[in-house]
DNA sequence: GCAAAAGTGTTTTGTCTACACCCATGA
DNA sequence: TCATGGGTGTAGACAAAACACTTTTGC
């Protein structure tokens, strides 16, 4: 871009942060890193980065996603800006926060090691940098909503999965229990699911059946919605 | 801030933009303004400006609206980010934008002229810069959200305001029409309403019973929270 | 006395919740 | 054969939706 009719305004720092989930089969886990530059040198925090003048913000935020996880295509969506003014003692920086929803298993140990990350319960999280903390308890709300009314769950798990592994997701991200025989009803009667031949045995004798989400399926009901919780 | 720790990172522009909602007592309006400078000068769009260093976003926000309306403590909450590369020609602007809810009468004819201002029915926007018009479309589906779950929408009516007046802001927001029974049962069960002994004599000759929202009712039950649609 | 809006209950329908036993299998 | 998780149905409670007539009063 080379106009700026605004050139007299005051030019600020703008930042991405990914708040990213992962589920691993019992509970709601975040990735963190440990911060390689000052302010917060060695402390843990979101993966984020500066927007560039040359990139819309969403794309810096997948962009600080994909540095960091080698993924593309990830469920991403916004939660908001944080834009106190001393909140990053580096200077003045708005932050635009993401929330990201990955596979755990789709991110590797070598990436672990190779940028200092690590997956945090969330009832268990570190000390944390700036308003990260707040970032991720905002987070944690968005998510129990989005996942009551859209199908954005689906991206934590493995892309065939079991009716109680959708259950123990729903179940940690509510922080509750919920009883099995209504649960499924209500998850099979949106029809969004599709129910597979095969067995998922490494967890029971019996074996439970793997389901896939599919899409289009939820695509025909979407207009209207639906509820889970 | 004296420190800028980031001194070689992209700076930019980050402005708000705010949606300002009225009610008339039967459709809901927009305030927007004939924009004064370049570029899209003369153009209708919603009252904005860039975030100083010196203040937080929503401190801008907050200015931003003041400086149109003269008003102060006013309902008011984060859109969303719109921060596409090419979004204002003007240069590499991102934009938070907030929507407002005030009373609209409390926005005087005398402002509107001073301001270039004036308030549109949603569905009869005309043409607005950028992506203005995309961010009033977000807004109204937020407000959907919103005032389904939250006692926001008491801050577009009169302090004191007839069950048919808030039965007509619902009909408005939600653009269909409820049944009077069903909604004076729903909205008096929730117990956040006093009834004053006054009534209102304008809209019929048998008069209606004023009606004011009671902010500590509502705070003692909003913990498990209430649905009105 | 009539036009115009205010105010008020009941029935029906659908949705949500609580709850317990048999099944299939591998060890 | 038994231990383990998988899979399934029903009854009762509650909430939401549909629906129409009487009241008040200014003209």
């Amino acid at each position: 871009m080379a106009i700026d009719l605004y050139k007299k305004e005051d030019h600020l720092l703008l930042a991405v942060d990914c708040i990213i989930f992962g589920f691993d089969g019992s509970r709601l886990k975040a990735l963190l890193v440990k911060r390689n530059l000052e302010p917060g040198l060695g402390k843990w925090s979101l993966m984020g980065g500066f927007v560039k003048k040359t990139e819309s913000v969403k794309e810096a935020a997948t962009r600080v996603l994909n540095l960091l996880t080698g993924l593309t295509d990830v469920y991403m969506e916004e939660l908001g800006c944080f834009g106190n003014v001393n909140r990053d003692p580096g200077g003045r920086v708005v932050s635009i926060a993401f929330f990201a929803l990955i596979k755990i298993n789709d991110y590797s140990e070598s990436l672990m090691k190779e940028h200092n990350s690590k997956w945090f319960e969330l009832d268990h999280l570190p000390a944390l940098i700036f308003d990260h903390g707040e970032m991720i308890s905002q987070a944690k709300e968005k998510l129990k909503d989005k996942v009551s009314t859209h199908p954005a769950g689906f991206t934590l798990l493995p892309r065939k999965f079991t009716l109680q592994q959708l259950q123990g997701l729903y179940e940690a991200i509510y922080e509750k229990e919920m009883d099995k025989r209504n649960f499924t009803r209500r998850i099979l009667e949106l029809g969004i699911l599709k129910k597979l031949e095969e067995k998922e045995k490494e967890s029971s004798r019996k074996g439970a059946f793997l389901f896939v989400f599919e899409k289009t399926r939820y695509e025909k009901l979407s207009k209207k919605g639906f509820r889970i919780i």
